[in-house]
RNA sequence: CAGGGCGUAGCUCAGCUUGGUAGAGCGUGUGGUUUGGGACCACAAGGUCGCAGGUUCGAAUCCUGUCGCCCUGACCA
């Protein structure tokens, strides 16, 4: 935390905060969840009156979340501008032109929302700014003393999702802060792993700040491209994606990136059984068929049929064991370029029974490459095969297959080099550590709020992004991207934070960080002294929020735990008259205590910093 | 996009199988009794049953089409 912006409590102690009276704004709560809601920051969100839906993958921001997203935001701000980055604003409306060099108006591919303006001219509605910053900085960037230059904008993006679901969480269109970096070298205070490094930093501060449980993790690049990037992932049980991490190393991964500690393999021993043929119709996922045959997916070999994204494309047969699963990062990173999910049609003619294959056809077929997990190497298995509605039991490398050949049993490369041993799949909880001999990986789960990638000159290579070097020797310009869904990250904390009752906000991104219960607001003189109290508070830096609706208390309590403002204060003519009011904390398990009047100011300054 | 489900009052849902004048609870308005964890009584407002065709004397209900929404999967902030 000591690169910081600010070290101090959430609370403003420079500037007053608000004093907002219910009955004045739009907090719409409501006591049933809206029956198309079933993840819990979606129901909420909704009940508690911070956002409503529009329309698939579309929300309305309501007040309570539109403050909560701007306070992010200003969290946000604070920290990128204390890291150097400035801040501009980029439009919505692309012209379809700008990705044609990059290729992605193919590769974003139906992700990208178009349409079309009354001269027949098409646009994009930004899913990300790229290409329009690398443009601005063809035309900007002339000099190398103008290194390194750092840019981000807060601004609504649009991607035409598959599927949009659970609330905020996967929006159409979202909030995103996206910073964008340029350098000319990767070392030194100028260079791109500089600037990378104090994103990881800011990062860092600024989801401690939202008082978020994050955990940063390693991370695939995507199709945004790039080397080495991380994902900032709030811990939470529901979270879409899955994490490994090694205790004793502090190693941790996205499940997509994560790698494997060394494991053994061998060809030795003989075949367990004599190969047989079974009969398999009509039985989707390898379980039924392990069931059928008497064995167990980890008892079976799966053989996933790719090839390569190459003018000629070559096959590419991914072994694994059958409960694992194959990760097509690393078996592009074994074979050294694209690879892609064989066309079945295509992989049909070429002779794979798709569904039924085994490893065996990678000597079948002509120009493949066999890549085979360690932990299918050696052994005899259940696999496919080769032939519709069959499998086999009591495979054996050696003899039913023409793969395996001395080279291959010694050094995992078989003569040829078309067959190999190689990890191609995704970690599980148990396998061995990569950084720590003896330990194993754990898993949990989380939601990605942030990425950070160094893209390198990928885009500045494909829009001809150059400026002259100290040398004058023209140099590709090297960059980063920094992205944060603002939007998300609201509902990710909500997910990580909330109870039976509604939600717990953390104080620095509370809609208000005072909620103040008035009981009988029409009685004598209550209002007077609800609003002495309320600028007292407000004065000192708290935002405060009044419920002086007339319900009765039932009601207001059981709004207040779903709305989950952090400090709560109750008012009611009976404290009044002893001087007193009550005090609670929304995270507190129990009933409110009495504090007299002149001590509630303390009371909840000291509140703010111990949360 | 594939598979599954759902569209009836502001919200949650019943009614549909077996066609016959549109229902409940919550919420809303008014009046009254109440007032510390979603009170009670009375009265009232509120729906061309997603939309378009068809069958029928008659359709929320049966048939066809269409639009929208949710869930499961491949993608991602």
């Amino acid at each position: 935390m000591s690169n910081a912006a600010t070290t101090t409590s959430p609370i403003s102690t420079s500037s007053s905060g608000c004093v907002h009276r219910w009955t004045q704004t739009l907090i719409p709560t409501t006591r049933d969840a809206p029956s198309d809601a079933e993840t819990p920051s979606h129901i909420f969100m909704v009940r508690a009156g911070y956002i409503r839906s529009v329309g698939s993958g579309i929300y309305t921001y309501l007040p309570l979340a539109w403050r909560a997203l701007r306070k992010i935001s200003e969290i946000v701000r604070e920290e990128m501008d204390a890291a150097g980055a400035s801040e501009l604003l980029m439009p919505t409306l692309e012209p379809i032109e700008l990705y044609k060099d990059t290729k992605r108006d193919v590769d974003y591919g139906d992700l990208l929302f178009k349409l079309e303006d009354r001269h027949g001219r098409i646009a994009a509605l930004g899913p990300t700014h790229e290409e329009v910053i690398t443009d601005l900085m063809c035309s900007s960037l002339t000099s190398y003393k103008q290194f390194p230059l750092n840019l981000y904008q807060i601004q609504t993006k649009f991607r035409d999702e598959f599927r949009p679901r659970a609330g905020l969480l996967r929006c159409r269109e979202f909030i995103m802060k996206d910073a964008y970096s340029f350098h000319l070298e990767l070392e030194g205070d100028a260079g791109l792993n500089d600037t990378y490094d104090k994103m990881y930093q800011a990062y860092t501060n600024i989801f401690t700040r939202c008082g978020l449980d994050f955990s940063a993790v390693e991370a695939e690049a995507g199709p945004i491209g790039g080397s080495a990037s991380h994902e900032f992932m709030v811990n939470c049980v529901s979270g879409e994606d899955t994490i490994l991490y090694c205790p004793s190393s502090g190693y941790a991964a996205n499940v997509e990136k994560a790698e494997i500690g060394e494991r053994s393999w061998s060809f030795d021993g003989a075949p367990g059984s004599d190969l047989t043929k079974h009969h398999t119709p009509k039985m989707p996922g390898i379980e039924l068929v392990a069931e059928h045959l008497g064995t167990t997916a980890s008892g079976m070999l799966k053989t996933i049929v790719m090839r390569t994204v190459e003018d000629t494309p070559r096959w590419v047969l991914a072994v694994v064991r059958g409960d694992h699963d194959v990760n097509e990062g690393k078996v592009r990173d074994a074979v050294g370029c694209a690879v892609e999910m064989a066309p079945e049609g295509e992989a049909r003619k070429a002779g794979f029974a798709i569904g039924y294959v085994s490893p065996r056809m990678g000597y079948v077929a002509e120009n493949s490459l066999v890549l085979i997990d360690p932990d299918a190497a050696g052994g005899t298995w259940a696999t496919g095969a080769d032939e519709n509605d069959y499998h086999v039991t009591g495979w054996h490398w050696s003899r039913d297959s023409e793969l395996v050949d001395s080279r291959l049993e010694e050094t995992g490369v078989s003569e040829d080099g078309l067959v190999r041993i190689v990890s191609i799949r995704n970690a599980v909880a148990g396998d061995p550590s990569p950084r720590a001999e003896g330990s194993v990986l754990e898993e949990r789960r989380g939601i990605e709020v942030g990425h950070i990638f160094k893209l390198g000159s990928k885009y500045s290579d494909a829009m001809g992004l150059s400026v002259l070097d100290r040398d004058q020797k023209k140099r590709s310009v090297i960059m980063g991207c920094y992205g944060i869904g603002v939007s998300r990250t609201l509902a990710a904390c909500v997910e990580m934070a909330h109870d039976e009752n509604g939600i717990v906000m953390p104080l620095a991104i509370a809609p208000y960080h005072v909620q103040i219960v008035v009981i009988k607001p029409e009685g004598d003189g209550v209002m007077d002294h609800v609003d002495a109290l309320s600028k007292e508070l407000s004065s000192n830096g708290f935002d405060v929020l009044v419920d002086d609706r007339s319900e009765r208390p039932g009601p207001k309590f059981k709004d207040a735990d779903l709305i989950g403002i952090p400090l709560r204060i109750i008012v009611s003519p009976k404290t009044i008259e002893a001087g007193e009011v009550e005090f609670k904390r929304r995270s507190d398990e129990g009933k409110a205590v009495l504090v007299s009047r002149g001590e509630i100011l303390n009371t909840c300054l000291d509140a703010a910093k111990s949360l």
